[in-house]
DNA sequence: GGAGATTAGTTCAAAATGGAACTTTACAAA
DNA sequence: TTTGTAAAGTTCCATTTTGAACTAATCTCC
């Protein structure tokens, strides 16, 4: 198959899966690049956390939660507000939830009794072994019609713009 | 500055904008391709549309609505629904919504006495006039970290990525 | 022509989300 | 030392979102 061809196959398979109109708001408007991020983060993140939701009984905060604390116990809950953008309520109720379900515990700060840090417990750590790879599935399933080559220049500056977001993202 | 200089800048400036857990979560993580997407979803449509929200009473399946009738008059519920992702329910809601506001008008297709054609009024248009421009700045604001050519770059490697996605996203 | 399955859109009610107000704790300035 | 502001987290409640059930219309198969 053609170069061409195969350009032909994507396009009409897009138009497939996601109507005629995607091919215009994803190729021909000034919005463009937004569009395709919001995109992709949408179909990404909408049938993963249905599925873990169904299958783990685990919320999209309650997996984020999890995540962050595998790569840095001891956060607390206004640490994960500020990487995700979700409301200090949201984030609250979802660590209580953990909590309930016995995947995190508490601790105190002997420095500041307000903050209450988080770590995983053994439960946690197990549920994290069979959800994460369901994750990282889905990422490899993103990443591969990219080549290795295509893949580092995209991290390279995907990597670049989100280091930027200072510039125009101003916290709440 | 230095190439180093900026570099440890940028990552400074992330700490002190969203915490040292961002590092982390963007450099240091199996899911950080995911992460940085929806990373910058998150954080560019979040404030945009809490701000059009204030400023005009839109939110944001109305503006989606009303942006897509802008590249394709004529669609259908459903045609939003499908590149979107929504449930049927809320993007009725929201044309229901338009329809209140008079941004947008109903027709029928007399093939398909089922489908409700949608177009823009002229108030629509002209929402959309003052609308638009915000949305298009703040995506300006995302892309300015890259060159023209790093910019080509990525749109050529994102619209791989996204065209792609048939093989891995299902439709509901 | 009729029956059954599917589609387009609407409505309802349950679940989820988020703004605001609250308590407790910390910190800075006078 | 006191006061005022701010931060960390919790709770409440209004709003938003979504799954499910519904109606009307279409399409396919017998």
């Amino acid at each position: 198959m053609t170069h061409q061809d195969k350009s032909l196959a994507a396009t009409e398979d897009m138009a497939d899966t996601f109507g005629a109109l995607s091919l215009v708001m994803l190729d021909d408007t000034d919005l463009r690049h937004a569009w395709r991020i919001n995109f992709l983060a949408n179909f990404f993140t909408g049938p993963v956390y249905r599925h873990l939701g169904e299958k783990f009984g685990i919320t999209r905060p309650e997996f984020v939660i999890l995540y962050c604390l595998e790569h840095m116990p001891g956060l607390v809950a206004q640490d994960i507000c500020r990487v995700t953008g979700q409301p200090k309520n949201s984030i609250s109720r979802a660590v209580s939830d953990l909590l309930e379900k016995g995947y995190v515990r508490r601790g105190t700060d002997p420095e500041d009794k307000r903050a209450k840090p988080l770590t995983l417990t053994e439960v946690g750590w197990s549920i994290l072994e069979h959800v994460s790879p369901i994750v990282k599935a889905r990422q490899d399933a993103m990443r591969a019609a990219l080549t290795d080559e295509e893949l580092a220049q995209f991290d390279c500056l995907l990597r670049k713009m989100v280091f930027a977001m200072p510039d125009w993202v101003t916290p709440e």
